[in-house]
DNA sequence: ATGCCATCCAATGGATGA
């Protein structure tokens, strides 16, 4: 089963080079961020045309988190727990059917936080907490499940091309990468890090200034996984050829694929 | 030291992003 993560940054501008890529990549399940849109105008036909089923959890203008699948899913939710007066759409989850051995599906837009210090900052660092309270909720049941998404979280100098750039910014300040790793330290495994152990894995490069003719990335979007989850990893990567294409998102996908 | 570029909403400019 091949998983994975996309932050299209608008499904409206992405509308061609989307169905473009799945229709290469042929993920069974990808996890999409930044829709940017409210679910009644999601373009589901479109993909369903494509033999996905799905599953949105959008808003108007900003944000918005959607799971497209072959496989059935059942409990889907939406939004994460733990803050009933937070209005973004940020997290949805599912479990796929994958017949003997379901797997739960997370697909996370985490927030930015710049500029920090500063509330936005701290809505960063309190919605990584209440993650971690699903995440350890999901691990004392032992299930197998996978948190994939755009991070926004730089979590290692190798992770950026240009590391002393990033001191200060909320990608990569010391409280949001502790954060980050003290999901990491649960127990869940950083799949294409595993894999992918040197300098020059990145999965973002922004529009400006020339970054991706630079080669000046960093390495956001990321696909963590459960314990049993990781015993049946066979394959990571990032598409980073995307990147390279007409009208591209300033992220690329990242998946796995994992055991029957 | 800041903007660069892109997207969306709504209206020729502002907010947001990373």
């Amino acid at each position: 089963m091949k998983l994975a993560t996309f932050n299209i940054n608008g499904i409206k501008a992405r509308i061609e080079a989307l169905p473009a890529w799945l229709a290469e990549a042929a993920p069974d399940v990808v996890v999409l961020q930044e829709i940017k849109s409210v679910d009644e105008a999601f373009p589901r036909e479109v993909f369903e045309g494509l033999g996905y089923r799905v599953e949105t959890h959008g808003q108007k203008g900003f944000n918005g988190v959607a799971i497209l699948s072959k496989l059935p899913l059942n409990d889907v939710r939406r939004g994460l727990p733990g803050d009933d007066s937070d209005e973004q759409a940020r997290w949805i989850e599912a479990v796929v059917d994958a017949g003997a051995r379901p797997v739960r599906v997370c697909g996370l837009y985490l927030p930015n936080g710049n500029p920090a210090p500063g509330p936005k900052y701290d809505y960063k660092l309190g919605w990584m907490a209440r993650m971690e309270v699903r995440i350890r909720e999901m691990l004392a049941a032992e299930e197998h499940f996978v948190c994939l998404g755009d991070y926004n979280v730089i979590p290692l100098a190798v992770d950026a091309a240009k590391p002393e750039a990033w001191v200060g910014d909320a990608l990569f300040l010391p409280e949001a990468r502790a954060a980050f790793r003290r999901m990491a330290n649960l127990g869940l495994t950083d799949a294409v890090r595993v894999r992918e152990p040197g300098p020059g894995v990145y999965t973002f490069w922004d529009y400006q200034a020339g970054a991706w003719e630079r080669n000046n990335g960093i390495r956001i979007d990321h696909v963590m996984c459960s314990p049993q989850v990781a015993d049946r990893l066979e394959e990571a990567g990032i598409d980073k050829a995307v990147r390279g294409r007409d009208k591209p998102s300033d992220h690329v996908p990242v998946w796995v694929r994992i055991a029957a």
